[in-house]
RNA sequence: GGGUGCUUAGCUCAGUGGUAGAGCGUCUCGUUUACACCGAGAAUGUCGGGGGUUCGAAACCCUCAGCGCCCA
């Protein structure tokens, strides 16, 4: 562990301190929450990754994020709970079991039910979890002792009872449906397990019926025909009008079925007539429901035609669609016919296979009580989207959710706990109780979101009423792409808020976006662009890839990533060490009182001034969740302000060995910044700060306060000047081809304030005081600088210096002198916007008088 | 099809009415005892096109074009 005073290495290497670093702090015990303190809360729940995940570079956004939050809260006095934990992520987790299975030419089938299972958490056990290793690396400031999983036995716990309390609630119940169905998967998946891809399909008109008595349907999904129980039409479609009612014969079955009207029907897509397949769309199951019309069932749940009595039972649907065309044709009935035609249909998010809509009897939450609260918990103002911009979405979502499929065929997750007696019976068996003998239980287990939709009141011991619940409940904020706004930010509040009696699971909804590659594309393995946070913390460390993450974190937008900008990020850190290490080298100090500003030079004033600035305006920059501006802004004060100019101006103080004030001062300024840069980059801010102050740990450290005291603004200005002077004399000197290392005789001469930090403006410029015979000389403002460039002087270079700013000047002049000369502008302008074109115009001819003087005296080439 | 967002320097992006900015990249010079993972200096934009509002527009309005996302 670093100590106070410990000389610096002259290179900083993350990889040998990130480690020892985060050892400290967990043994040191900070990141655990006292549930009994008496201090204000401060929450967050960590999204659970998947137990089957590793760490990708959206988690490690996410997770710098929420870091970043929870150490500035824990800084600023509040007892912070930031709790970690894993999905048990159904699918996916029973997919990766029985992927390694299948290598070994099993099914889970082979295993049973039981054995798969435990098989499972087995898998869980020796592979599971891997990114909480990962999170480590990041810095993550979690509370280890709370971690969770959404199915250990408190939450399985919750699961139950909260099933029990929904259904006693009915808004839990049972119902036979058209589900969207993988067919790979072999279970029901929810609407949003379901992506819309523009797949090139075909459209096909086909006539059914004959002579007077037949119509023509458009249909993408000509294989589900023998499943028709009716064509449907719009009831006002003058065409079909005298149609509605009665029948036309289905071809291919020869079966005759009605015409019905319907609402539904959109007159001005295909034909205006589509056939109604009630058990194989949802759409015409709606219209089946409002006309009778009867469920034909004609394919299994592996999506092979069955059942339809014809010669295409037994094909895979795909080939049944070719297979019905091509016999159509042959008929004569295909009237027209695209291909291909694009247009969207629904895949399984996890494995991609095209879904099949599929009429069966499946577990729902009734959505619309709960989708209510929901939303007015946000209209009401007790919960923030943050940014607000995205609320329309989630309004959006919230106003037209359809009923929650809850129901997996799957063996992985929560079972669910109804049990049926041999007679039909059906029991819902709460927590604690068992079902009578002879009951048997329900075969499915629930969605994963069901459970993780508990995230933010189960963890905290949810349903008995525990220290955690009371202090930690509802949580300050949830951090979370907007990505999963629909999965997951919406279950919560819909299980929280009823839960809890209404209390909405969060005080605020922070959305940020999707980290993309460096040309803004999405990141994906077919494209090849993705890339590796743990590869870039091993080669730049963490804190350079939080502090690039941070800075690309505008609110709700997604952000560009490139290697090089994490380079750059390092390169910052890098910046950061070699700074504290000179400073250091010059007697910096937190030792004893900061002297009175009034006693200060103007240089001292400066920095504490910017300090002040930077901040107050970082911290509230903060709260606002802004982290790209704030670490923007931090960013340029440390280096511009602080390395480049504060520290180029002190070393003539330093040099000369009366320093006592400034390295005070410094101390104070890199004390102060290593506060306000420790939640952004947490390991080179330790190991910085403690070995400057030898105080413990940043960690628990006070958050900095803007000392209002020293903004100065005289200072300010004066600094400013100072700066325009050096860049000034630099460029002459760049442009006379005199090197900026070179010491050359010169002196600056001027007047008032300023005139006292003319030999700390000569240290910088490598101005040597002693007497000579000057061979340049030009004026910066009030200031005279004279030089010996022992030669004469480039007339050539310096005439096109002065003839590049005498245009730039005289283009300023102009555009003042026609603002001032416009009768409307002086008219309608605000009075403090004409003062300052005023000025303006003052200035730029003062400085035309003084180039053109210049030039004038310039001899010729 | 409905909604929504974007278009500013080579790239990625800030910038919601008053002289166009940052990071990275580019060019020139430079190893000065904090730092070459650095320093100094420089170049680069009719702010997507067109129209309008205004004394004044990158910003506000309309329109066109291109790109993206969400939902169906």
């Amino acid at each position: 562990m670093s100590q106070r005073g410990k000389e610096l290495a002259s290179t900083f290497s993350p990889a040998e301190i990130e480690a020892p670093l985060y050892e400290k702090w967990i043994s040191a015990g900070y990141f655990t929450a006292d549930a009994n303190s008496s201090k204000e809360p401060f929450s967050i729940v960590l999204p659970p990754p998947n137990v089957t995940g590793i760490l990708h570079i959206g988690h490690a956004l996410d997770q710098t994020l929420q870091d970043c939050l929870a150490r500035i809260k824990r800084m600023k006095g509040y007892e912070v709970l930031w709790l970690p934990g894993m999905d048990h992520a159904g699918i996916a987790t029973q997919n990766v079991v029985e992927k390694q299975l299948a290598a070994q030419g099993m099914s889970r089938h082979d295993l049973g039910r039981e054995e798969f299972v435990s098989k499972v958490w087995q898998w869980k056990a020796e592979s599971g979890g891997a990114i909480l290793d990962q999170m480590r690396r990041l810095g993550d400031s979690v509370d280890w002792s709370r971690e969770r999983f959404t199915m250990d036995d408190g939450m399985s716990n919750a699961v139950v009872t909260i099933f029990r309390k929904m259904y006693d609630a009915e808004l839990i119940y049972r119902a036979e449906r058209i589900i969207n169905w993988c067919t790979r998967c072999l279970t029901a998946l929810s609407d949003i397990e379901v992506e819309h891809q523009d797949d090139a399909g075909e459209f096909v008109q086909v006539r059914y019926g004959d002579g007077e008595q037949s119509i023509v349907v458009a249909t993408t999904r000509a294989e589900t025909m023998m499943g028709d129980g009716a064509v449907a039409v719009h009831p006002d479609d003058p065409r079909y009008k005298h149609m509605i009612g009665t029948e036309v014969l289905l071809p291919l079955v020869n079966r005759m079925i009605p015409i019905i009207a319907d609402e539904l029907v959109d007159p001005d897509f295909g034909t205006g007539a589509v056939k109604v397949t009630a058990a194989h769309d949802p759409n015409d199951f709606e219209m089946a429901l409002r006309h009778n019309v009867p469920f034909v069932v004609i394919m299994n749940e592996h999506g092979i035609m069955e059942g339809s009595g014809t010669e295409f039972d037994g094909m895979d649907r795909f080939d049944a669609r070719v297979a019905v065309v091509a016999k159509l044709k042959e008929l004569g009935r295909i009237v027209a016919e695209k291909r291909p035609y694009i247009h969207a249909v629904g895949h399984c998010s996890r494995c991609d296979t095209t879904v099949e809509p599929r009429l069966s009897k499946q577990w729902f939450v009734k959505v619309a009580p709960l989708a209510k609260a929901s939303a007015d918990a946000v209209r009401s103002g007790a919960v923030k989207i943050e940014p607000e911009e995205l609320a329309p979405r989630y309004f959006d979502w919230v106003d037209n959710m359809h009923d929650w499929c809850i129901s997996r065929q799957l063996w992985w997750g929560h079972r669910i706990p109804v049990w049926y007696g041999p007679n039909g019976e059906m029991v819902v068996v709460g927590p604690g109780e068992s079902a009578p003998v002879g009951y048997v239980q329900d075969l499915d287990v629930l969605d994963t979101w069901f459970s993780s939709g508990q995230w933010a009141f189960s963890t905290f011991g949810w349903p008995e009423k525990t220290n955690d619940l009371a202090k930690f409940y509802p949580t300050s904020v949830l951090v979370t792409g907007y990505d999963i706004l629909f999965f997951w930010v919406v279950r919560m509040m819909m299980m929280s808020t009823f839960a809890m009696d209404g209390v909405p699971p969060f005080k605020t909804i922070m959305l940020h976006g999707l980290v993309r590659d460096q040309f803004g594309k999405k990141m994906s393995k077919s494209r090849g662009n993705v890339v590796d946070p743990l590869e870039f913390m091993d080669k730049y460390g963490a804190d350079a890839l939080r502090f690039t993450l941070a800075r690309g974190a505008n609110p709700g937008t997604d952000q560009a990533l490139a290697e090089e900008w994490v380079g750059g990020s390092r390169n910052f850190a890098t910046k950061l060490w070699n700074a504290t290490r000179f400073a250091m080298m010059n007697g910096a100090t937190v030792e004893g009182p900061i002297p009175d500003a009034a006693s200060l030079n103007a240089i001292d004033k400066w920095i504490l001034s910017r300090l002040t600035e930077t901040i107050r305006d970082a911290d509230s920059l903060f709260e606002k969740f802004e982290f790209a501006k704030a670490s923007e802004l931090i960013y340029h004060f440390a280096w511009d302000d602080l390395c480049d100019w504060y520290l180029e101006l002190a070393k003539e103080s330093f040099a000369t060995g009366s320093a006592a004030d400034s390295q005070r001062v410094l101390g104070h300024v890199l004390d102060q910044l290593m506060r306000l840069l420790h939640p952004l980059m947490p390991f080179i801010t330790e190991e910085l700060w403690v070995s400057l102050t030898g105080g413990e740990s940043l960690v628990i450290a006070k958050w900095p306060e803007a000392n209002l005291n020293y903004l100065d603004k005289t200072a300010e200005n004066l600094v400013t000047q100072m700066q325009a002077v050096i860049t000034e004399v630099r460029r002459f000197r760049n442009d006379q081809g005199v090197k900026a290392t070179a010491k050359i005789p010169g002196r600056l001469t001027t007047s008032g304030e300023l005139a006292k930090y003319a030999s700390a403006m000569g240290f910088v410029l490598k101005l040597e005081a002693k007497e000579f015979t000057p061979t340049a000389a030009f004026e910066i403002g009030s200031v005279k600088c004279e030089l010996d460039l022992s030669g004469t002087v480039d007339v050539v270079a310096e005439r096109a210096r002065l003839t590049k700013d005498l245009a730039t000047i005289q283009k300023d002049q102009q555009t003042a002198q026609v603002k001032l000369g416009n009768e409307g502008f002086m008219a309608k302008a605000p009075a403090e916007v004409v003062t300052e074109i005023k000025e303006r115009l003052v200035k730029t001819q003062a400085e035309i008088e003084r180039i053109t003087a210049a030039l004038a005296v310039l001899p010729s080439a």
